[in-house]
DNA sequence: ATCGTTTATCGTAGATTAACGATTAAACAA
DNA sequence: TTGTTTAATCGTTAATCTACGATAAACGAT
């Protein structure tokens, strides 16, 4: 009878995605990359007053919580958010 | 005219929120409240397999994010979740 | 007044985070 | 081929987090 819902995503599993948005600069990311759909690397960190490779760090961190996706072209690399994922967490938090 | 609406928590806010909730320990203890209404320290102690001490760190993190109230009563504390707070933290993460 | 209960705080150790500059790797341009 | 650009990774440092046991403070009960 298939009457098992999806498991709501574990207190484990969202712990992990607020870490993930636990920094203002990657909300931030989050909210350029949910305003223009997509953009190259150097964009964001021209956005931030940071260095390159911490701008890095935090589209790791947000990558590794599945929050956005980072396609390598050439010698750049186009992120977007992943609006699947994002959605599910805002759900997610919506049921708290 | 008051067309100026309340400014929708800033980033640097909302990363404050999202922190008090990265970790499963305070996502539960939030879940709890949330449930009962209202308990005593000891009772939520009781429920993680952490010391009196840790537990009652995680309560102060999520008293000092504004997410959760504790009330002197008598030797004992009674910790309840705050609504108001967790509303606006719930639209704001709607609105992102 | 003393004792037991309850909870907050202190001090500490180990892990993790956030920042940086330097380096590396990959792709394109000249 | 050589050089330039782009972005990821490495190594480091300082700060913060998580856990614990020990202690302190506040109250109620005897």
């Amino acid at each position: 009878m298939n009457t098992k819902p999806i498991p709501p995503i574990t207190s484990d599993d969202l712990a992990k995605l607020f870490k993930a948005l636990s920094h203002p600069t990657r909300i931030k990311i989050i909210e350029h990359l949910k305003a223009i759909d997509q953009c190259i690397c150097g964009e964001i960190v021209s956005i931030f007053p940071l260095s390159q490779s911490t701008v890095s760090q935090h589209l790791k961190s947000l990558r590794e919580a599945g929050l956005i996706k980072g396609e390598v072209e050439g010698p750049k690399t186009c992120y977007c958010l992943n609006r699947d994922m994002f959605e599910t967490f805002k759900r997610a938090v919506a049921l708290l």
